[in-house]
Parts: structure tokens; C-alpha cells; sequence
DNA sequence: CAAAATTTTGACCGGTTGGACAAACGTTAG
DNA sequence: CTAACGTTTGTCCAACCGGTCAAAATTTTG
């Protein structure tokens, strides 16, 4: 079996979080394709034969690095849970994953770049724990609605616009700070965005009756 | 100046086409430097050296690319106008944007790719033109919103907002079917979008009182 | 048709890239 | 100390990639 133990050494784990670290940098900035094992092995301070010790293969790095994203990616929404009141429970799974785009960024940037190339490495993640996680929670919501705790929608859709909102201001970033100025720009447009996606999610536009 | 007419021939027309048709199916789905000339030249039916007669340069075709596609990005904002009623105008944006989602996904992915790498090509475009752009709409709905005819909010965060959840049709795409399943992933999953989306910009989550 | 202009092709080139490998260097345990 | 093991480096290679060039094939024009 595969699972062996790789049973490694002090310098072998403290190298591996280096190389990890790096290729996070370089993979989130240019993707796969447009990095090189150099970029990576300069940003982690050592040279490439000695980076390809560690991992034998682009790939091996780019494999690890998405197999721990995906669960630190995917802990707010199994944190979803029936046990509060679902607005609230709502609202602070949109204030958890904008945090997330706000403080790992490039997490959501190598996620997006293996998204939009077709998912090549993680489509049967994707249709396999991905799906099961997220109709687990669909039903959770049907839940509240059915006890009129929250208004009837399609809560698959649901869960995708709350993604979207969120991880745009990760993805998007450049984008977002160039429109909206030098001036309200800067780190404050993290609450601006809080503020109005929590009315946007629970009163929507129209306006007050 | 370089703003002299190009002067082209019928073959050249066509097979620029071709070229540009060609291009973006391979730089949608792999990213600029994920994309081969050789790829682009054997989607377009012709050799590199043919190719290469008619973009000097792998840059140049996609920067005509680009070029092409933020006219045709930006139009439905364009035309979001102060005439009709606010609601209404809103809510056919979203459809309109959704409905670009659907019909140009390929676009939309080359968008979001440039962006993902920090839009090295198109900053100043961002900072400009888009810029400028999305500050007059802001003026626009800060206008609808003193007349109390939507809910006071951000308004740039309102078009990130829909940005964000309609281009994630496209962008996302393999996401969104994986997660929805063979039965509900088909082409009634914009449907599903369109009246999920309606609800949430107009009513939000809060069920009726 | 024939000359001129345009289009297509095959061969080629320099630079880059992922990766192999053996030799050198360092570390650690007996 | 020293043998075994782990780490690092320099060198090298084959494949790939963006792009050039001259010559051949084709189309357009007079």
C-alpha cells in the first residue's frame, strides 16, 4: 500500500514546509504551467537539484500543496452546522470565508487557477467529498426553511454565491483595488465588503417597506 | 503614429479570425504562459510559421484578444442607465451578465486568468477606463438610493458583488457541475442561477415577516 | 499569360525547462 | 575516529518553446 509512513528527518520535514511555502508563492502568482522548479527552489533559498530532492517531481509539490488546501479550504462550511440560529449561523459563514480571501489569498488563487483550467488534478475530489459535503449541508438549509427560519431558494446556488462574493476579493484583487481607488482601497475595504455583503444576504436591495 | 490603417487582405481577415478564434480556446482553458504556439496554430488548422506570418508575436495575439473582449466585457454596465426603473435595471444586468456567463464562458475565463496573474497587461486599463466606468454607475445608484428607490449600500461593492456571482458560472463552471451532479448540472442550472440570484439582489435571505 | 505580391512551408536556432546523476560535502551513531 | 547515512552541488541532457529565414507555392494584378 501507499500509506506507509514516510518516516522523515528534522531537515527533510523543515525543508518540505520551506519548498511548500515558496511554491505557494510562485504556483498562486503564475500558475502550474507558468512556474518554473527555479522560481521555486530561488524563493525557498536553496538550488533546484536540492529542491528535487526533496520532491522528485513540479507536480509532487503542486499534489501536496493542493491536498492540504482543500482542507483548511473546505473547514468554514463543515463548521456549517444546524445546532444555531441560521441567520447567524449564515452570516458568520460569509464573515469566515471573507477572512479566509483576506488572510490566505493565495490559497484561494492556486484553488481558482486549477478551477479554471478544468480542474485536471482535483475533478474527482470535486465530484466525490466536495459534492457529499455540500448536499449534506444543502439539506441542512432546506432544514431552515422548511422551518421558516430562512426564505425559500435553491440552497446549492445559495452556497455558490457565497463563495463567489467571498473569494473574489481574493481572486480579484487587483481588479477590486484598482476600482475602487488609492482611497478606499486600502486594508478598510475588507469591512466594506462585510458590511454589504451581510445586508446584501439578508435583506437584498429593495428598500425598506 | 501607429494609428495607421492596417490595410489587410481578404485571407488575411479571414485567417486573423481563425487565429484569434483559435487563440482563445487555448488561452481560456490554459492561461497565457500554459499556452503553446504550436497548440494555438494546430486549433487553428495551420503551422506555426503560417500562424507566426500573421501575429508577429504570441504577445500581439493576446493583446488583440483582450483588447476585443473588454468592449463586448463591459457593455452590459454601459448600458445600465438612469432611465428605467432601479429594480428593474438592476435585475436585468444580473441577467444580462449571467447570460454572458452562459454564452461566452471562454471570454470570461480569459478575463479571469489575466486578472489571477495580477493583470500585468491590462492594469492601466483597470485603473482607467474600468475605473472611471464603475464610478459613474456608482454616481447612478448612489442617485436611485437618495430617491429611496433601493436600500442604501456600497455600490461598488454591489457590481463586485454581481460580478462575482455571474462570472462564476463560467469560471467556476466544472465546479458548479461537479457539485450540482449529472441531473441538476445541465443547462438548467442558469435557470436555477438566474431566479436564485433575482431573489437574493431583491429580497435577501430573511424570510418574510 | 506573366510579373508582382502574398501566403505557406521546412529547416533551423538559441534559450529555457524538467529532470537525472554522480561526486562532494555534512551529520550522526556506534 | 569512522563508517553509514543524509544532504548539497555542478554538470549534463533531451524535450520544448518562441521566433527567424529563405525558398517554394499560391494568389492577385496588369
Amino acid at each position: 500500500m501507499e500509506g506507509s509512513a514516510p518516516r522523515r528527518t528534522r531537515i527533510q520535514q523543515e525543508k518540505r514546509e520551506l519548498i511548500l511555502e515558496a511554491a505557494l508563492e510562485v504556483f498562486s502568482a503564475n500558475g502550474f504551467r507558468g512556474s518554473t522548479i527555479d522560481q521555486i527552489a530561488e524563493a525557498a533559498g536553496m538550488s533546484k537539484p536540492n529542491l528535487l530532492y526533496y520532491f522528485r517531481r513540479k507536480e509532487d509539490i503542486h499534489e501536496t500543496l493542493m491536498q492540504r488546501l482543500l482542507d483548511t479550504w473546505l473547514a468554514p462550511l463543515r463548521e456549517l452546522d444546524d445546532i444555531g440560529d441560521p441567520l447567524t449561523e449564515l452570516r458568520s459563514y460569509i464573515r469566515r470565508k471573507l477572512e479566509m480571501a483576506r488572510d490566505f489569498p493565495r490559497e484561494s488563487r492556486l484553488f481558482a487557477n486549477e478551477i479554471l483550467q478544468g480542474a485536471p488534478r482535483i475533478k474527482p475530489m470535486l465530484e466525490g467529498e466536495l459534492k457529499t459535503l455540500v448536499d449534506e449541508k444543502a439539506t441542512v438549509i432546506k432544514g431552515w426553511m422548511r422551518a421558516g427560519k430562512i426564505a425559500r431558494t435553491d440552497p446549492w446556488h445559495l452556497i455558490f454565491s457565497i463563495w463567489a462574493t467571498t473569494q473574489h476579493y481574493a481572486d480579484f484583487d487587483v481588479q477590486v483595488r484598482a476600482v475602487l481607488g488609492a482611497d478606499r482601497g486600502g486594508e478598510g475595504r475588507f469591512e466594506d465588503a462585510a458590511r454589504f455583503l451581510e445586508q446584501l444576504f439578508l435583506d437584498g436591495l429593495k428598500p425598506k417597506g
